[in-house]
RNA sequence: CGGGAUGUAGCGCAGUUUGGUAGCGCACCUCGCUUGGGACGAGGGGGUCGCACGUUCGAAUCGUGUCAUCCCGACCA
């Protein structure tokens, strides 16, 4: 390809609207535009890197059995109203309508498509295991879409399902994906780590995220690893075992005593002289529209992910001053935040922390204003609620709950994840096949995603540096660019043009810089743009030399052009070989 | 959805306070000159100043409304 001819215009800044790196500098080199909020053009460049991140997919995906197809984008309200999904999904669902007024939406995933297939076509325990997949855009209306490709609401993904009679079929078939999606970030020249995980709105029990590791802020989850052993989770999913700490109250009897102005934990114990871990926290949530309490010893955060999860909800958030004074009134108190405590209060839903089991003679809100309860036990004077369950975050400092050492936390970009979705959608779609014995039974699903965009967009993330993309050899747009540093040259430009042609017979994609540009601009878009591989033609060809650099090291070397040629063929080829 | 901010040429911005016929840099076109890290000179093309209504002799500028975009929080590939 010539340079002059490449569709691509890089800008000499960034623009105004890119908070994180993958984001400005995809802008900047111009491999995309944003059409629309969270919405992107990808460029030629840009679709050049989609692809090559599409073939490693399906070359794993095909390696490890499973079958491409492609479904429809555009999916009927029926189908989702089958699965139970239409109400449960939420705004992020994009629904509308056609011209007969008929309902739709846009596929933000495909589920119940996919198991409407299977019931179609999947009528036998013979025909299983069976593993399909699709490479498609998807559209997910999120609330704030950000972080470029990172987070968009129109974004490409690989989505496979796979059926199975048994769940040992479905384990085994969930290790053989975890093990195709290890090679294909690892091809992908991306390090990830397999993290257990939230299930989330998709649902089902067990699911894993491959996380790219990153100390950014595009990493926008938390994720809790061990040194010492393979344990790793995603905040909204880990446990661990807490230090030794003291939990139990200095009160050798249980009275309410007089605890003016105390609203947060910390004057609370400044004002008692006690630590927190002898205080027993209420925290007021709003689950599905429906107040919930959650009791957690005072030292500790909730993890509201966790106590969703508990209360089986869809959505939760932290309840507000009006809120928490609603509660109240309806059960006959006068409190506000910092006096709340469980009892009392009639019909809701109390959730407690494991922490809270150990706790005793402690301190806790009894719904009046600057009084708190002190002394107090659970089975005297506290109900112990019906849900005592993990809600707590895990914290740095927490040691790791399989083999006991400490844990650490680090930032991770989600680019994958895989599920056991069980009969979650086969059973309520009546999806079920005949097994062996002449019964009629659901099929046992997993479902498995690779975001191929997000994905793109992590590469960039991890490599990068301040002149621009240093692509992984891989999934970059081309492999090399030759540039002549004077194309009115005529030496130098014959010796690019061959060097060039050399390359192009030899299998490697490259690009010849054939514009009329002084050298500086052209080694300015060469490394924003993120060539692998550099070939420039310049004055010491008069000594039959030309400078060979690789973007990913920086590292220049005086070279005839063949022996550049041939490095370049060797690099490739090696890289590619993985 | 709550909080904050911004909409002026493809990109980055000034002009708005104090109303008077829209500007700068980059990019683009032409010519000259230049050629190892985003040169220089001359000339040129491109904008209903987000949109609507209002105030005014006159609105990018003032008012009201509206839309869009971005940032911070709750969701997720």
């Amino acid at each position: 390809m010539k340079m002059s001819k490449l569709f691509v215009q890089t800008l000499r800044e960034f623009p105004s609207d890119a908070e994180v790196i993958s984001h400005k500098m995809l802008a900047r080199a111009g491999y995309i535009r944003k059409l629309t909020s969270g919405v992107y053009n990808f460029l030629p460049l840009m679709w050049r890197v989609l692809k090559k991140v599409e073939t490693i997919v399906r070359e794993e995906m095909d390696g490890a059995g499973a079958q491409e197809l492609l479904m429809p984008f555009v999916q009927p309200q029926e189908l989702w109203q089958e699965s139970g999904r239409w109400d449960a999904y939420g705004k992020e669902l994009m629904r509308l309508k056609d011209r007969h007024d008929r309902v739709m939406c846009l596929g933000p995933t495909h589920e119940e498509v996919i198991t409407s297939i299977a019931r179609d076509g999947l009528k036998s325990y013979k025909q299983m295991p069976v593993n399909l997949y699709q490479i498609q855009s998807k559209f997910r209306d999120e609330v704030r879409p950000r972080y470029g490709l990172l987070r968009g609401r129109e974004f490409i993904m690989k989505d496979a399902y796979s059926f199975d009679t048994s769940e040992e079929g479905l384990d085994k078939e969930y290790q053989n994906m975890a093990q195709a999606y290890t090679r294909i970030f690892k091809r992908c020249g991306l390090d990830t780590k397999m993290v257990q995980s939230d299930s989330g709105a998709i649902g089902g029990s067990v699911s894993h995220e491959f996380m790219v590791i990153t100390d950014t802020d595009a990493g926008e989850n938390d994720v809790f690893y061990c040194n010492s052993c393979d344990y790793s989770a995603n905040s909204n999913h880990a446990v661990s075992k807490l230090a030794p700490a003291n939990t139990v109250g200095k009160w050798a009897k249980a009275e309410v005593i007089d605890t003016p102005n105390t609203h947060s934990i910390e004057e609370l114990s400044a004002f008692l002289d006690i630590e927190p871990t002898v205080i027993l926290k209420t925290l007021v949530y709003i689950a599905d529209k429906k107040p919930v309490l959650a009791l957690i010893r005072a030292d500790k955060t909730v993890e509201e992910t966790k106590l969703m999860n508990a209360v089986g909800a869809m959505d939760i958030r932290i309840a507000v001053a009006g809120e928490i004074e609603e509660l109240m009134q309806q059960n006959g108190f006068d409190a506000e935040k910092g006096f709340i405590g469980p009892n009392g209060i009639k019909d809701v839903t109390i959730v407690a922390d494991e922490t809270v089991r150990e706790m005793k003679n402690f301190v806790v809100g009894i719904n009046q204003k600057d009084k708190h309860l002190v002394g107090a036990n659970f089975g005297i004077d506290i109900e112990m609620p019906e849900i005592v369950t993990d809600i707590r975050l895990v914290e740095q400092g927490d040691f790791c709950p399989e083999c006991g050492k400490p844990l650490f936390v680090t930032k991770g970009i989600e680019v994958g994840n895989i599920f056991k979705l069980g009969t979650k959608y086969s059973k309520p779609m009546n999806a079920v096949y005949t097994d062996v014995d002449g019964k009629t039974k659901p099929y046992i699903m997993g479902c498995y995603g690779i975001g191929i965009s997000r994905t793109a967009a992590a590469a960039v993330e991890a490599h990068n540096d301040e002149n621009g993309i240093k692509w992984p050899i891989a999934i970059a747009p081309y492999h090399a660019i030759v540039i002549p540093v004077s194309v009115k040259d005529v030496t130098q430009m014959k010796v690019a043009q061959e060097v060039y042609e050399k390359l192009l017979a030899a299998g490697i994609e490259a690009v010849i810089d054939d514009r009329d540009e002084r050298p500086g601009v052209k080694f300015k878009d060469a490394d924003l743009i993120g060539f692998p591989f550099r070939v420039t033609v310049g004055k010491t060809i008069a000594e039959g030399t030309v400078e060979f650099k690789t973007r990913s090291t920086g590292e220049m070397e005086n070279l005839t052009p063949d022996a550049a040629t041939e490095r370049i063929i060797t690099e490739v080829k090696k890289a590619l070989a993985k």
